[in-house]
DNA sequence: TGTATTATGGACTGATCATTCTATAATCGA
DNA sequence: TCGATTATAGAATGATCAGTCCATAATACA
């Protein structure tokens, strides 16, 4: 062995993986990423092996942490579709306060790099993949709990919440408006009760 | 009077809007405009003002060329959830049939330079509040025609669709599966089912 | 203590970036 | 036809980019 290292790569990464986040990768320069991490342009090669490895090594870390969060969320001891609303919720309360309006940075890869960069485009697509599974899964339960019809189709469910999710965060974005993210992530429960209860036959009655 | 201009500034503008949209406003250069509109370095700072002031035409191009799509889209002689359905449905089409995933040029920005990018974040806002106007004003429309119930929140209902558009586009770059695009639809439709008309009573009913 | 090994700081590289500038070309009104 | 005006081509500019390299520092082991 030799001279130990001086800096903790776990920390260098999440800070790495913010730096991307907030600015993308075009737009996030080695000496940016040297700022923020306190590295020298060798430790970053000799470590990370360059500025793509390290996106890379960011989204995978990025992809962990929003598993383990949305796990956490929709493990609480509520009904699938309150645990969903107050997960969406404290999205929306993030993305109102501020300051940074980061969006998803899985979302901002896909927007950024989808199409043009093969292995990223793959990693956002796995990365999609196993929100959208980790979605499911909840779903599966919940429906074995017999909050969601049998017949429902939980995996297409799964896609939705996926999808209205990035489009609210990137609405969010361009627009961090309380009222306009609630108002749709309201609709966006309501396609969900509808999807999820497929076997609810609807009776036109007047209101009182 | 003197020289007359060697380019027709709408063919040079709707070119460079493409190359900004496939590639993204930071990886398209300079000499990446000159090549596809074919004019010098000098023409287009004289003509435009330099790159930034390119973006923002080619967003106020894509944004009148989108907003008169969405317009014909709505107009059709169809229940305005079936022409919605249409519109979604062709653009399914175009994503899948690719080749160039660019997403949407709106959304695109968003991601890239909103909460980076002052100007950019207004006008990608007000680009958004178009969009959602133009569905809101269909909606409207459709609800004079009794398709949507009175009290509907026809505003909400066109932030949502907004939002879903932008989150199925999103996904669709990373992952251009017409399966997948077809399910996220389909739940997203699921809004004119209920939330559309909200005073429909639910009644449980065992299937047969 | 000395040597092998790895980490680090920072200079260096050549490419590319957006923008400006200069020289030339093309048209107008007179 | 001539001078004023505008358009164009392409060179020049200085900044910044990702990536490499080398000298030096710090440790482990012998």
């Amino acid at each position: 062995m030799a001279r130990p290292r001086e800096f903790d790569a776990d920390a260098v990464l999440e800070r790495a993986m913010h730096a991307f986040w907030a600015k993308g990768y075009k737009a996030t320069s080695l000496d940016d990423l040297c700022g923020v991490t306190g590295l020298s342009r060798s430790s970053l090669y000799a470590s990370f092996g360059g500025k793509r490895a390290l996106l890379h090594r960011s989204l995978a870390r990025y992809e962990e942490q929003g598993i383990a969060r949305i796990t956490a969320a929709l493990s609480r001891p509520l009904p699938i579709r309150e645990a969903i609303a107050a997960f969406i919720g404290e999205l929306i309360d993030r993305i109102v306060a501020g300051p940074g309006r980061t969006g998803c940075f899985i979302g901002n890869c896909a927007a950024e790099l989808a199409g043009r960069d093969r292995a990223t485009t793959i990693r956002v697509r796995r990365s999609l993949d196993r929100i959208q599974a980790t979605f499911r899964d909840a779903l599966v339960l919940a429906q074995s709990r017999g909050e969601i019809a049998a017949a429902a189709d939980v995996d297409s469910l799964a896609h939705f919440l996926v999808a209205g999710i990035q489009g609210l965060r990137l609405v969010g974005k361009a627009d961090p408006d309380r009222a306009r993210l609630t108002d749709i992530t309201n609709i966006m429960l309501h396609c969900f009760d509808r999807a999820a209860e497929p076997h609810l036959i609807l009776h036109r009655k007047e209101e009182t």
